[in-house]
DNA sequence: AAATGATCATGA
DNA sequence: TCATGATCATTT
C-alpha cells in the first residue's frame, strides 16, 4: 500500500481512502510513506495532519483554500482521548486584521474553510507513542443551521470588534464555538492591524479557532447517526 | 484539569 | 510576512 499520486477525483474516492488507513497507526502509514517518525510532537507539531495530507492526495503548501479545492472540502485532524473527547482546539484560518469594509459572513475566510470538512479524528493522549496512535474512520461534516447560525454570530462579534479598532481588547473567552487567539511564530511578530481611531497600528497575529466544546458535538452527533 | 495565550516547522 | 499544518505550556 502506498499513498496516492494524484488527488481523489471524487469525494466517494476521497472516502474510500479514508476506509483503507482507517484503524492503521501513523508508524504504520509512516513506514509505508517512507517517512521518519518524530519521538514527540514537541517539534512537529504539524507532523500528522502533512502525514495525512499525504495518505489522501491533498494538494500539499500553504495556500489560503480548501485542501481538495476541486470537492470544495477542508481536511482536519482531529486529535481524541479515549472518550472520542477533542485534546485540542482546531484552527481554521488567520484572521484578517485589515478586513476590507463590507465583509460578510457569507463571503468569510471561516465560512469557507467550514462549509464542507473532512474530520480525520486519530488518538492524541500523550502517553501514546506517536507511531502507536491510530487513525479513527473519518467523518464528513457540513454545519447544521443552527451550528452556521451559531459559527456566524461568533464571527460577526469577534469581525466587529477587529474593524472597529479593538483587537486588543478581544480575549479568547469570546465566541461560544468560534474565538480568536494569537497565531505566529512567536511574541514578537507582529502584523498590521486598525486602532480605535481607525490608526494603524501594530499587534500580533491572530486565528481563528473551533473550541474543543464544538468539535465534540460534530463527533457526538456523527456516532448518533 | 481546562482553557488561554504562546510557540514550532515549513513553503511561497 | 502570511498562511498552512497544529500542539505546547503557562495561567486560571
Amino acid at each position: 500500500m502506498h499513498p496516492p499520486t494524484s488527488p481523489p477525483s471524487c469525494a466517494a474516492q476521497l472516502l474510500d481512502r479514508c476506509q483503507q488507513i482507517a484503524g492503521l497507526s501513523l508508524g504504520e502509514l509512516a513506514a509505508m510513506a517512507g517517512i521518519a517518525v518524530p519521538a514527540t510532537l514537541q517539534r512537529h507539531k504539524g507532523w500528522q495532519g502533512q502525514l495525512l495530507e499525504l495518505w489522501l492526495g491533498a494538494s500539499a503548501g500553504s495556500k489560503p483554500q480548501q485542501d481538495f479545492p476541486d470537492l470544495g472540502i477542508e481536511l482536519k485532524t482531529l486529535p481524541i482521548d479515549a472518550n472520542w473527547q477533542p485534546l485540542e482546539t482546531t484552527y481554521v484560518c488567520y484572521a484578517p486584521l485589515m478586513a476590507p469594509p463590507g465583509i460578510t459572513w457569507q463571503r468569510s475566510n471561516v465560512r469557507n474553510k467550514l462549509g464542507q470538512v473532512l474530520w480525520l479524528p486519530l488518538e492524541g493522549d500523550r502517553r501514546i507513542p506517536v507511531a502507536e496512535r491510530r487513525v479513527a474512520n473519518a467523518i464528513m461534516w457540513s454545519p447544521t443551521k443552527a451550528q452556521d447560525a451559531q459559527l456566524c454570530a461568533d464571527w460577526e462579534e469577534l469581525t466587529e470588534m477587529i474593524v472597529l479598532g479593538q483587537v486588543e481588547q478581544i480575549t479568547a473567552r469570546q465566541g461560544q464555538a468560534l474565538h480568536v487567539r494569537p497565531k505566529a511564530a512567536n511574541g514578537s511578530v507582529l502584523t498590521d492591524a486598525l486602532g480605535p481611531e481607525g490608526e494603524r497600528i501594530r499587534t500580533r497575529p491572530r486565528g481563528f479557532y473551533l473550541r474543543k466544546t464544538f468539535t465534540r458535538q460534530i463527533l457526538l452527533n456523527a456516532f448518533a447517526q
